[in-house]
DNA sequence: ATTATCTATAGATCTATAGATAATGC
DNA sequence: ATTATCTATAGATCTATAGATAATGC
């Protein structure tokens, strides 16, 4: 096999690792387990990657600045009422986390470990924000003013749309565990919870 | 030194053993460094405690029940109006939770770990709460028929609350390093933030 | 010739225990 | 005599690398 497979061992590297960090966190995960999950043996994983921070960061890295990109790459048209705009942008985050339920637990977790990587989240949070934020600022105000929408500090919106869709996604895992859902049962449910999230985000902002 | 230093040897293990695991997980906190905390050998922690699992699930027991008992000994006077009631329950949890930041990460992080403390749990959550379920469920009822409150399902209103509290203190040691506040900024900021929760949850009753 | 893969191993932990020594309570 | 504390160490990982061997691309 050729390049093809070289990139391939690579990649399945990553992905095993990937996972297994995602479901377990950089501690609990050893190079050996990734090794056996790939099916190569341990040395490989440092050939690839020299060390096991390296791996992780590449993948954290990789993970984390897609997952904001997406965050902020709701765009609206233009003539879109308000509180639309705000139920998209609250369903679109619930929509992330749905795919990615285990990203705000690795961020939290890894983010003590190494509060270099902080570096790269500030950097994140600085660039495509600015613009969102000054809409949603804008927005706002306009709403505000003409009393459709209580007198609310935009960063207290975001807090709370974030708030109430991360911890569903983090409290869900145990809640599931403890009430025994069937995997049907679960969508439901949280079908059910983007629809009550909406709800709550924009009861908070009614005057 | 007598019997008092015994006890307060194996206490100082216990105090340093959890302001240990709480800090940085329980992986990631060795019987070495517990030792090296409390000023002894490490042998001394085995000595105690026989194993590491067993200091730390005496740990966590311990603090679990106390956490969820307090959760669960909110009592309000009979005559309290109900949405003051919910206020109250708002900022009970609010403030358990100001007091124990780091009980839910710890919560989520070794449940998956020891999946056999699901059972503690699962009791914890079968005791209490039944009346107090009760207790809400009715009043809801009551609200919802004279119209007072949106037709809502009592367990949504818990998640609701659980929810928006717990990300709070999961999500702000993040923020408040990307933001840099300190001390006292923070501690309006939080301040802030239990006023807001309860305007979220009272936004969300609202018919 | 270069790149990918493997085997083997050094060195660093870390948990748990055995066995020696010191302190304490009769 | 019993209980608390220490030293020393076995045995299990785990990361990272050195050096041998196999595969691949000229």
């Amino acid at each position: 096999m050729d390049e093809k497979n070289d990139q391939s061992t690579e990649q399945a590297i990553l992905e095993a690792a990937e996972r297994l960090f995602l479901e377990k966190g950089f501690a609990q995960t050893s190079t050996t387990e990734i090794a056996k999950a790939v099916g190569c043996n341990q040395a490989l994983v440092h050939y690839y990657f020299r060390t096991k921070d390296n791996l992780f960061n590449t993948i954290f890295e990789k993970k984390f600045r897609s997952f904001f990109q997406q965050i902020f790459n709701v765009n609206f048209s233009e003539d879109m009422p308000f509180l639309d705009k705000i139920r998209k942008m609250v369903e679109v985050h619930f929509d992330l986390l749905y795919e990615n339920p285990r990203i705000p637990g690795l961020i939290m977790n890894e983010l003590s470990r190494q509060p270099d990587q902080l570096k790269i989240l500030k950097d994140k949070l600085h660039e495509i924000p600015e613009q969102l934020f000054e809409q949603l600022s804008k927005g706002l105000q306009i709403e505000i003013a003409a009393g459709r929408v209580r007198d609310i500090n935009p960063i207290d919106l975001i807090i709370t749309v974030v708030s109430i869709n991360v911890a569903l996604f983090t409290i869900f895992p145990i809640a599931s565990k403890v009430i025994n859902f069937n995997e049907e049962q679960l969508k439901m449910m949280l079908y059910h919870r983007r629809e009550e999230n909406v709800k709550v985000v924009l009861g908070y902002l009614r005057p």
